[in-house]
RNA sequence: GGUUCCGUAGCUCAGUUGGAUAGAGCAACAGCCUUCUAAGCUGUGGGUCGCGCGUUCGAAUCGCGCCGGAAUCACCA
């Protein structure tokens, strides 16, 4: 792999010694490409050296820039405007990073499993009461993204899922089943499991809050109502009985449940992620318990006096927090330290990574807080991947105002979008239904998933569903497109017999253009992988896609009669599809060979 | 009230160890399909980077203080 950063950077090192005599620290030396309206390849700023040249600008960057121009090989020539040294590369040597690329298989990414790091990254984390929402849809391409990235750095990763399949809410789907839809199944309906779930659970929220309304119209206070309300009683008995491993209880909660998971997993496929292993919280929700105990002996966790457990975090500029019930059952914080503590145990990995909603940023502040002062000493690798709020041109998405999004309805809705609109520009009309099928579905879902991790994930984003549908800009769709325009180029040069061999011509700054942004590539990996940050790959690609298409109306490719300069460009379109493949597929999107 | 996060063009968003004249897309307007895919390309207009002060040769970026918005501070998960 070609570095010119590196070369430059020692170059300039050496420069600093030879003409001051002094020894530069490191991050003195500011490296940057040069901007698009100068000459130059790269820049080096001189302000940092004005102290040790003790010259102004114009003088010193002259002297580093003579120096280099002598003594490195790579430099053709430089010129300073202000304070910035910008060095032009020997186009030769752009063209031997051109053809290195041919040879290195993995160009920008990292060997599988290199780095020795191990990272578990947990997402997607359902209830199993209701299907899947726009949130979900953030959180899932969010974390398998985040998955792909940090194994393009080199890094092993273990992708877990922790499914919250107990608790009230369960309850009251499976209460008012029996109640309203006993003996009716997803097969019998016609309906996806998690959607038929999903319906009993809004069907007990209305009978719920009717009993609530009779209540409190006859004079009893809202509070009282909502506790009272047999409907809710009801819920809290069944599970009791769970809790005490009730056999009919169990197994309509194994049944519905089930239904529940193959919806899930119908979900999953479709948006194309999945999971190396699943929790079951109904496995988990009695560990942490030990933990307490143990921190109770330290005198780190204190109890009051009606038995429950508690952590003072007043001196860390938190609160006071509960960590075991009067009752002595466990609180969801309870759970956390448990599970964490059992996978640390488990799989020893370096990171522990939670994608979890800006929602809990809090509750994950506290639990690694907690751990440390416990003395797991792998407290400060618990990490938070904290992502925004998707919000909706009406306002927020609330479930019970029915305003939030299904996860599949959107799939389907896109897909359909991508049908559509496919149609009417006829770029379908030789294909058969089959073919049609499957790039209609990439497009769809690849319109979906960038709209959604183009953005930086800690901030709240507006989804609308008008917008998102766009194909034209700064898409998923443009960029597809981008892939298959590069395909086609390549099944014509075959017709014609055209091979792509190394390039020997000389580029002009219409290929520098575009080369300068491949070679852009590995860095930016490894920013993201760094930043955890989806959407700095996906800035990227968007603009190796623009860049292209402006090469390509600019530069004939198959029509360029100049054997060199041919090949040339078909090499770089080469490079250009599979570096934008390889990004997409790191975004966890499939890119069509023609569309 | 405490803590955390956000504020960049009419709208949606980039801009990451502080660097040159702050960039895209959408929307608006004007062009380009006998030419490798027009889901494209070119051009025009559009900005007090929330406000102020500070640090610096240099601030959208760092610090402090305001203003505006969001989340959270449960014996819920």
């Amino acid at each position: 792999m070609i570095e010119f950063g590196n070369i430059i950077h020692n170059a300039t090192c050496d420069a600093i010694k030879t003409l001051y005599d002094a020894d530069i620290n490191n991050d003195l030396i500011q490296i940057q490409e040069t901007r698009q309206e100068f000459e130059g390849d790269f820049t080096i700023v001189v302000f940092p050296f004005l102290k040790i040249s003790k010259k102004n600008p114009e003088v010193t960057g002259t002297e580093i820039g003579n120096y280099l121009v002598q003594n490195c090989e790579i430099i053709e020539k430089f010129n300073i405007i202000k304070g910035f040294l910008n060095l032009s590369i020997k186009k030769e040597h752009w063209l031997n990073f051109l053809n290195s690329l041919s040879t290195i298989e993995s160009f920008g990414t990292q060997p599988s499993k290199s780095s020795g790091t191990k990272f578990m990254v947990e997402y997607s984390s359902p209830n199993t009461n209701k299907p899947l929402h726009l949130g979900h849809v953030r959180n899932n391409l969010l974390g398998y993204a985040l998955s792909n990235l940090l194994e393009a750095n080199g890094h092993e990763v273990i992708k877990v899922n922790l499914i919250n399949d107990r608790g009230i809410h369960i309850c009251k789907s499976m209460l008012a089943w029996q109640k309203w839809g006993k003996g009716i199944t997803p097969e019998s309906s016609g309906k996806k499991g998690d959607h038929l779930v999903g319906d009993f659970y809004v069907k007990f929220d209305l009978e719920y809050k009717k009993q609530i309304k009779e209540l409190t119209d006859s004079g009893i206070p809202q509070e009282e109502a909502e506790k009272k309300a047999p409907l809710i009683i009801e819920a809290q008995d069944m599970l009791l009985k769970w809790e005490a491993l009730d056999e009919e209880v169990t197994s309509l909660w194994k049944m519905m449940n089930g239904w529940v998971y193959s919806g899930f997993e119908d979900t999953y496929k479709k948006m194309g992620v999945n999971f190396d292993r699943i929790y079951y919280e109904s496995q988990t929700y009695l560990l942490g318990k030990a933990i307490v105990q143990k921190g109770l002996e330290k005198g780190v966790l204190y109890q009051r006096p009606d038995n429950s457990v508690w952590i003072d975090l007043t001196a860390d500029g938190l609160d006071e927090k509960l960590l075991l019930r009067s009752d002595g059952t466990s609180v969801y914080m309870t759970q956390d330290l448990g599970t964490a503590a059992q996978r640390f145990d488990e799989y020893h990995m370096d990171e522990l990574i939670y994608v979890v909603g800006n929602e809990q940023n809090y509750h994950f502040q506290v639990l690694s807080l907690v751990m440390e002062k416990l003395g797991y000493d792998w407290a400060k690798n618990l990490k938070h991947m904290s992502y925004g709020m998707v919000e909706l041109p009406s306002g927020k998405m609330k479930s019970r105002e029915g305003t939030v999004v299904d996860a599949d309805d959107l799939v389907d809705e896109m897909v359909k979008t991508a049908h559509d609109m496919s149609m009417e520009l006829g770029k379908l009309d030789e294909y058969t239904t089959e073919q049609t099928k499957e790039i209609v579905n990439m497009i769809g879902m690849a319109a979906l998933k960038y709209f959604i991790l183009k953005v930086d994930p800690k901030k709240n984003m507006l989804f609308d569903p008008k917008e998102s549908i766009d194909f034209n800009g700064n898409t998923g769709p443009f960029i597809q497109y981008s892939y298959a325009r590069i395909q086609s180029i390549f099944r014509k040069a075959s017709e014609l017999n055209l091979n792509i061999s190394d390039s020997e011509t000389v580029p002009s700054e219409k290929e520098l253009k575009l080369l300068k942004v491949i070679y852009r590539f590995p860095s930016v990996v490894a920013d993201a992988g760094k930043n955890l940050s989806p959407a700095m790959i996906a800035n990227y690609v968007y603009e190796l896609s623009k860049e292209f298409n402006q090469f390509y109306h600019e530069c004939p490719i198959l029509k360029e009669e100049d054997q060199g300069l041919r090949n040339l460009r078909l090499h770089l379109s080469e490079q250009t599809g599979k570096i934008i493949k390889k990004s997409m597929n790191l975004l966890g999107i499939d890119v069509p060979e023609r569309m």
